[in-house]
DNA sequence: GTGGCGATGTCCGAAAACCGCGAGACTTCA
DNA sequence: TGAAGTCTCGCGGTTTTCGGACATCGCCAC
């Protein structure tokens, strides 16, 4: 058949505080994926399941998403805006994502209160699952949705992780990992 | 995600002697499928399960296309070979399919010779499976495959109009349906 | 305040069911 | 006898169904 989405995928990595980042982006410079270095396995069988058949070759990403992404980690939190992104989810996924990005940085969210604004009030576990899939991390602010008593719950990558975030951020949250 | 598959599908209607035809092309003016519109709640879910979520809004094939259809109807057996066509199927139903257009009209094949031919001898159950689900029929000559000991066996269509293609491509069969 | 449990929506993998068959063993009629 | 019908089983790809897992929340009992 005729299939003429991007034929190829590009994978560039960067140094953030808190860790290399993998960054992925089509041909046209979009970005499609954000992880870290620790979790590429999980990031490149997303990509398999939401890309069939489509090649992840090493090469450098734009060289404003690279600046972008830098601004963030250097305190810059609105730099995230500027970047394109674009996803291949279910109806439900998008719902959950596009809300995402309607969560300032330094506020947080409940995974419940997530469910209410989506309009699905109920299906705030389906919320964290669809949470838990984000191939755009940090970009699409996962992070910012935590439990509805204020604790962190959990991240894709890593609790220590999505507390740096929220700490960069400026938000309030109760530390349960406080050592 | 971009999905740049074409994004509608024309469907049109012609006149055969053996009841009215459905013609589905795409914005490029290739076949997409071809029924008999006494089969078209079946030929939508064919549609919807292989182009999800694209529209199928009436209209009119080109002239080309439905002039070769009528040619083979009136007698020109050949005519069918100009027609392009394009499918969406699996890997192995497309083997199925591209090996039908290698039997000549006026010439038939058993399951069992269809899957040889395929290089998997012994999926002749899974051949008329997939020729079952050959979205392009008459077209795609799924109906030139018949039992290994001449019989009609079976047809999407109708048996009645297996029957009837076969005479009127002058193909010896067991005419197990004789009146 | 703490721990258990049920309700809940979605996705994924495994397994089963589904068939446009063919071959072999048996039966049935001429 | 033998040609033709019937039955049973094995076959392989696709589709559908089912069960579990999960980045939660709130109620209730202690």
């Amino acid at each position: 058949m005729t299939k003429s989405l991007p034929e190829t995928l590009i994978l560039d990595r960067v140094a953030t505080p808190v860790g290399e980042a993998l960054l992925v982006v089509d041909e046209a410079g979009v970005l499609r994926a954000f992880d870290f270095a620790d979790y590429e396995p999980r990031m490149r069988t997303l990509m398999g399941r939401h890309y069939p058949g489509m090649a992840l070759t090493p090469g450098r990403a734009p060289d404003a998403l690279r600046a972008a992404v830098g601004r963030y980690f250097g305190g810059d939190l609105d730099a995230l805006a500027e970047i394109a992104w674009a996803t291949n989810g279910t109806a439900f996924q998008r719902r959950v994502w596009d809300a995402l990005c309607t969560i300032p940085a330094g506020e947080t969210l409940s995974y419940k209160g997530l469910a209410e604004r989506i309009g699905s009030p109920s299906a705030m576990r389906a919320v964290g699952l669809a949470n838990g899939s984000n191939p755009v991390a940090v970009v699409v602010p996962c992070h910012r949705v935590i439990g509805a008593n204020g604790s962190l719950t959990g991240y894709g990558g890593g609790l220590p992780r999505k507390r740096w975030l929220l700490a960069h951020e400026g938000a309030a949250f109760k530390d349960s990992l406080a050592a």
